[in-house]
DNA sequence: CGTAGGTTTGACTGATCTCAAGTTTGGTGG
DNA sequence: CCACCAAACTTGAGATCAGTCAAACCTACG
């Protein structure tokens, strides 16, 4: 028995099974992963830009970002991350860091070794499968961030930014499909819609006015999800996230 | 002997050896691929959103670019292609297609079965890990996009896409670094960086007034490749080409 | 209760968009 | 070889969404 007595693992095989119909066996390989846990305080980096990693980071409890920053110290964040996530899978096969990963709150991480699971991976092909099939959802979910920062206004960028957020935190278990924290300050809110933290507030005030959210500090209700779908041009397809209730 | 005799599975080949270091084994093996040719003319749909695929579409000349477009009937390329390039290996593991892949220029395309990949990458480790290197490459390109739509102005977005085309048609093998073609159309560029058609001509000759380009047409020359690397805030690490001349 | 980080508001600015009219280019048929 | 046409490119003028700057207001926490 390892350290595992807290779940530790719990939210990334729930994941994994999700998106891998994995066996007992398989659950049972994961969960004898070993692992070194951390935690961490809000605004923390866990893995810095250039660096060259050898361990995955995957995010237990409380909530991350990924974000590159431009030459005019400009940030940009190009992902959110819910507990269940590994945060930086794609370092098993590139392993410098093109980005920073950060925490937004205090967060519970467990470090695993990129040989783990890479190992993992060989023995147990469906897990393998199923790590592969999260770095491609990854991989959609920037492609989908593209089309919201490139093409939709700011009220439809930031309502698809909040509707993938609830939709990823209802898959993780850590939300309601209509109440949920939204952990991040409005400052990120900005800085991964792409615009500036004062067009952020007067934005969510206007989805607040026209009754399709309501806000009590960092806590969400979705007021009329209909509405919000297409206020955002939201297809929870892409996130493969298997949360009836929400498609 | 297949109808390689055109050599068409050459140019992926060329990349995944050098994203693989692949030995003569494995070149051997991709070079025995089944595949069926197909020509297609510009702006021709190759995959539709929303389609279960069953094979891959390797790109063997010519040029092409994925894209989605929203409720609003707005269009956001979220990459182009070169020769070489599989342009929709992710739908091996995600078969349902997220976005549309189209041609830009007339192209060449090798259709491969998803299985006779997975079979390879299974009997050779190797290509099937450069194979993956190169679905996480994309992410890497993904997020940089991101951050270009989301934090850079015109005129360094712009200069950026032209960086990484550049880059790209050079590792392909099929342009010079300061000499290449951009084959997609002003409107195409503008879809590709959240702009318009014309703002994104009136950048263009910017960036020739300022002498960091000029342009014939569709071919372009990079005047001053330090400038334009400045300019486009443009790191070429996360392409991962190995054109150290760019570098 | 003082302070720092986060949120909200107001007034003004500006990069990019929109609309609309040319101009050039490349392909096609006579 | 030329006339024509559609698509792409270019230019101008005015409109707008989002940005900037600056101040005030919360509120969690020490």
């Amino acid at each position: 028995m390892t350290t595992d007595s807290l779940n530790v693992l719990g939210p990334m095989i729930r994941k994994l099974d999700r998106l891998g119909d994995l066996s007992e066996q398989d659950c049972l390989a994961i969960r004898s992963l070993p692992f070194t846990l951390g935690v961490f305080p809000a605004n923390r980096v866990l893995v810095r830009e250039g660096q060259y990693v050898t361990r995955c980071c995957l995010l237990v409890s409380g909530y991350a970002a990924r974000q590159k920053v431009t030459k005019e110290g400009k940030r940009q964040i190009v992902s959110f991350h819910v507990p269940g996530d590994i945060l930086d899978l794609q370092h098993i096969l590139l392993p410098r860091a093109d980005h920073n990963v950060e925490t937004i709150t205090q967060a519970k991480v467990a470090w695993i070794a990129h040989d783990e699971i890479r190992r993992l991976a060989e023995a147990h092909p469906r897990v393998g499968e199923a790590l592969w099939r999260d770095t491609l959802i990854d991989g959609a979910v920037s492609r989908e961030w593209v089309v919201s920062v490139g093409r939709r206004d700011a009220r439809a960028r930031i309502a698809h930014m909040i509707c993938e957020f609830a939709v990823r935190s209802v898959a993780a278990g850590v939300a309601l499909p209509t109440n949920f924290e939204l952990p991040m300050s409005q400052d990120q809110i900005a800085d991964a819609t792409g615009l500036t933290s004062v067009h952020v507030n007067r934005t969510l005030q206007l989805l607040e006015k026209q009754g399709v959210i309501a806000r009590d500090r960092r806590s969400y209700h979705i007021a009329d999800w209909d509405r919000m779908r297409a206020i955002a041009d939201f297809e929870p397809d892409y996130l493969h996230a298997a949360v009836p209730a929400m498609a």
